[in-house]
This record gives C-alpha cells, structure tokens and sequence, in this order.
DNA sequence: ATATCGATTATCT
DNA sequence: GATAATCGATATG
C-alpha cells in the first residue's frame, strides 16, 4: 500500500484495510495474514482514542506521517498494532484486530504457544488484537515507528486483488467511552473475527 | 453457551 | 494511584 492509501480518514483506511494482506518479512519466510477486522480511532475528535487529550510520548506515531506502525502495550500482557492515518499533525490510527492465517502457520503457531489440533485451535492464532500482534512477532521494541508502505520494510500491507463481498460495521471492543460510535469494521461471518460467535 | 474475574505494567493524572 | 483499544481460565446453566 502506498503513502496515499493512508492519508485518508481511518474509517475510509479500515474499510479498505479488509482483505489486504498483512505480512511479516522473517529471514526464514514470511508470516501473512488476511485482515478480517479492524478498528478505527478519529484522535482530537474521539474520547476512546489514545490521542483524543494531545500529543504525548506514547502516541507520537499517530500525529506524524501517515502510513507508520503505533504499536501500544495494554492490560500488562499484550502489544497491539496500529497504523497511522491522516496528514502530519492530524491524529488518527486504524488497529489490526483480527486476521485470516495464509502463511507461516507453524511459526505463528509456535509463536503464539499453540499445538494445531482442529479448527477451534487455528482461530485462536490470530484472532484478536493481541493474538494477532503476538502470531506475527510485533512488540513496541522492534516494530513502533516502522513505515508500513516502505517495500524495505519487514512488516507491509499487500493488496493481491482479493475483496471480501461483504463489509460490516459495529460497536468497537473493550472500550469505555464514545461506546456506542460503530467504528469497528469486520468481514462478516469470516471465522477469524473476534468476540463471541452470534447466529 | 454465556458470565465473571485475575493477570500484569506502561502511561497519564 | 487508577486505568486500560485484552486474553484465557474458571464457573455456571
């Protein structure tokens, strides 16, 4: 994806992130995921944004260039990666929620902890912000600052033509408050998205 | 199948 | 000192 692919609106940018590809670049072969769901935060305009309240040292990623990894760490267990939105000075990010394993599914097993036995074990691989973070080897030490759109980079957005036919929008998760804005946007009934399953 | 709860620490007030 | 853009384990119907 290019510089200009991300200097639009995150709600636009999250939208179009489903069914990109998500790629991890080890020296012993690449880690992909496709990306099922997402989460759109709107900075100076959005109380559950971590750059709703101004500039800090933590958030300094978000109100530079577009198109550059913010990873944050939450909850003492868990990295989470977001990609920057908006031009220079315009807080705003997309988080990775959830994706869809296309390669590197032993590592990412290894990496996640999880011995493959059946469906149920695979969907836990990479569903879920911090899954995903922890299956494709991201933490704020290695990956926060990277330009996502570089091709020297380890860690790209690819588009390989795919388009999911259909796009949904809800709630965002664990958030407490502009609760009710529907800034969540997944692939509906793809089996890697997170939270309980509804029928 | 859904609900509740503890873990664990960077960051900000 | 409180909180958090989560996860997984445990309990309960």
């Amino acid at each position: 994806m290019t510089r200009e692919f991300f200097i639009r609106d995150p709600r636009t940018v999250g939208r179009a992130l489903l069914g990109k590809v998500l790629v991890r670049r080890e020296k012993s072969g690449p880690l992909s995921a496709r990306i099922v769901e997402v989460e759109a935060y709107l900075g100076k305009t959005d109380p559950a944004s971590h750059s709703y309240r101004g500039l800090t040292a933590r958030n300094a990623i978000m109100f530079g260039p577009p198109g550059f990894v913010y990873v944050y760490f939450i909850y003492g267990n868990h990295w989470c990666l977001n990609v920057s939105c908006w031009p220079v000075g315009r807080a705003g990010a997309v988080l990775f929620r959830a994706g869809e394993p296309i390669e590197g599914i032993e590592k990412m097993s290894a990496a996640r902890g999880i011995v493959l036995s059946n469906d149920r074990d695979a969907r836990r691989l990479t569903s879920g912000p911090g899954n995903l973070s922890q299956a494709l080897g991201i933490t704020r030490e290695r990956d926060n600052g990277k330009d996502l759109t570089s091709a020297a980079s380890d860690l790209v957005v690819l588009d390989d033509g795919f388009h999911p036919s259909k796009i949904a929008a809800s709630v965002r998760i664990g958030i407490t408050k502009a609760a009710e804005r529907p800034l969540r946007y997944f692939v509906p009934g793809n089996w890697f998205v997170s939270g309980p399953k509804v029928l």
